[in-house]
DNA sequence: CCAACGCTTCGGCTATTGTCGAAATATGAA
DNA sequence: TTCATATTTCGACAATAGCCGAAGCGTTGG
């Protein structure tokens, strides 16, 4: 009765305050140095470096050495999942670190979570594409029409049908823990996003870590022209 | 930067043995009580009620009092989502529990997953209706077709608009950690079981905490007759 | 070549948390 | 009413794991 997978090792990783602030950092989808982590984490380089090596033993993040520098990533986008999963639990606990700063609403309007939109824009975003007949959800499947396919072609210059992938679905309900509602996940959520800093909408937070997504006065007003409210 | 949900806190809860072997007992769907989940930690009940306070206080797990029972049950299925994700993880990562004893082949044959099958024969009959073009499934997306509808109707009357439910997929592909491939979570796969069991074709194993389903004779027949291998 | 920097390894320290014995309270059955 | 059982609370103990200083190794740039 105690067979199968042993969630507590895993769970034990994320569990720990430094560890746990390593990967939120890494949620950015960026790959960070071991240094940069040590300071997100807020702990020594040395203390880092022994957190790092357990989390790389747990196949949580991966590695790539260049010349002196130690990049680390999440392994893979099954890592993010459980971590988003594991924040819309702690959401829901009331488990909120107060830090109540100017980074706060930012936060809160618009980030990145690991490749895709999320804050209040992303959701938006997702609503308007329901309300304009693009995608279609019912409840957690989201799929893409033929009218979408057009749309994005025409507004964005994104092909559907290049953003196949092997192990990622190209749309996916993501529950956004600020706003407690569906966001866009997916090849196509991350796509989007991708495609919003090639045009200079959008441009992430350059601090390492920092999951902020700063729109551009021009990049406002183009998402809201492709994704403003609708009745 | 460190601002949003402490996932620290959630995964630590998790990350104890003890506590990480009650929930994964309430991957059942059941409810157990207090002296149950003692016994499947193999702790004592007083180190067990403190634990059961903790996930309690962390709405992992809800409790309803009987007498002198009480019963504690997963708070929802995101919490089993996310128990169902860490699974995921440490079986990629090999952290498995070497118990290759009798229950074992029992499990990775058909076992519940929360609430619906998984296992082989979970595995085998989503396989089986998307041969049978019961479902659609892009990558994780699934969906079930007119098609699929007629014939829950017909072979198990089930009806699929019954399943509506606020908060859950009528099909989620859910990661089998011991296949390594999907089958079929939502409301669908739970009122598949439910239905298995009604027609007395499986029964779930009366053990407290054992994720066993066993079929009959007579219920391999009939599962074999709808979801068997087709070329 | 030398100095600076990134990262790892080693060893010692300390705080935290899980554990259980003991005791108390509530419920159910005889 | 009494006894058995389920569960909770309290207090003490011990083990573990995170922490950092010190030292070492590898890389980079001047």
């Amino acid at each position: 009765m105690k067979a199968g997978p042993d969630i507590a090792i895993v769970a034990a990783l994320v569990g720990d305050p430094a560890r746990s602030n390593m990967l939120t950092a890494l949620m950015t989808g960026r790959a960070l140095t071991a240094s940069e982590l040590a300071y997100q984490a807020g702990v020594t380089p040395q203390t880092a470096s022994s957190h790092l090596a357990k989390l790389e033993a747990g196949r949580l993040v991966e590695q790539e050495k260049q010349g002196r520098h130690r990049y680390y990533r999440l392994s893979d986008p099954d890592v993010a999942a459980v971590l988003e999963g594991l924040e819309g639990l702690a959401a829901r606990a009331g488990h909120m670190r107060v830090r109540t700063g100017p980074k706060d609403p930012a936060l809160r309007h618009a980030r990145v979570c690991y490749d895709h939109l999320a804050g209040d824009l992303g959701v938006q975003m997702l609503d308007s594409m329901k309300k304009q007949r693009l995608v279609r959800q019912r409840k957690q499947d989201i799929e893409l029409t033929a009218e979408g396919e057009r749309f994005l072609t025409d507004s964005l210059q994104i092909s559907a049908d290049a953003l196949s992938h092997p192990r990622r679905p190209l749309c996916r309900a993501c529950l956004d823990w600020s706003e407690r509602r569906h966001h866009l996940a997916g090849t196509l959520g991350a796509a989007i996003l991708t495609r919003f800093t090639e045009l200079k909408w959008a441009m992430r937070d350059a601090a390492p870590g920092s999951r902020v997504v700063n729109f551009t006065r021009n990049g406002e007003k183009r998402f809201a022209a492709l994704f403003g409210e609708i009745e």
